[in-house]
DNA sequence: CTTGAGCCTGTAGTTACTACAGACCTTACA
DNA sequence: TGTAAGGTCTGTAGTAACTACAGGCTCAAG
């Protein structure tokens, strides 16, 4: 990479020190299309802008609050071409946070019986176990 | 099948009936080995007993539970060939429970933000929205 | 000029299933 | 006995969202 190639941007290592994304996830976005492919340099490097590294900290941000990545082409209005309207990201938004509330809700649920039940599980090195009885006869 | 050999089982298909699993399911837990290999008809239909559907139950209600099929093998005492000790469930058990908590206090935050940003969003048919603006500048 | 690091590609592996295709078997009914 | 519908058999491929290689270039530093 010359000087005037690496003048104007970074290289697939930088972008994934500068966002934290590991360096293989960054060429899985590209191969899906959430993030677009990006110029190379005459040997075939990439070369990432900060319009890149903007869209990919959309993307990680995104995604560590777990919206699927078919959500989050929505967002980026990747789905018809359009930026979506605040009405369709709020829609989508509500959706995914009911989600949430349901996934919070069924794991809830799991750690009562899981500590009720571990509760009741005496520790020794018996084979006997009122744990897995607890799992079976429910 | 003939009447001698229905006589002492159910089919895959029973079984999936009598358990609510589903029929390709039951063919996986087999080939993963948590469901023992059922003997066969001279067709090489599979033949179940009472003790499979029971195993199955077992599996399904663990899955349930969150239990990865790893931890199950492990339950079932299939890692070692032994049944495990109440000890070793014990520390199986709290183990998961540490990573339910876990996952429930991350979908916590994220329902946190979620339902804050969502409140923010006029949901207007704007293209420009604040939803959007919180993930990209978070 | 060499050495080591970084980048390129394509592909395979991960978890826990789920869904076929194409062949075979069984059952019910005429 | 024939046949049509439905069940079962096998192997394989697909799902989400990455992650990790192998084998080959390229680049930067000494």
């Amino acid at each position: 990479m010359t000087d005037h190639e690496r003048e104007s941007g970074f290289t697939r290592g930088d972008l994934a020190r500068a966002t934290g994304c590991n360096i293989e996830t960054i060429r899985y976005y590209e191969k899906t299309g959430v993030l677009p492919d990006p110029p190379r340099t005459d040997a075939g490097y990439r070369i990432y802008s900060a319009a890149h590294a903007t869209r990919l900290r959309f993307i990680l941000r995104a995604r560590e609050l777990g919206f699927s990545m078919e959500d989050i082409r929505g967002l980026m209005g990747l789905e018809d071409g359009a930026a979506p309207t605040c009405a369709e990201v709020k829609e989508r938004t509500e959706r995914h946070l009911a989600e949430v509330r349901a996934k919070i809700a069924d794991l809830r649920r799991i750690e009562a019986v899981l500590a009720a039940t571990a509760l009741r599980c005496s520790g020794a090195e018996v084979p006997d176990c009122p744990v897995l009885d607890a799992i079976s006869g429910s």
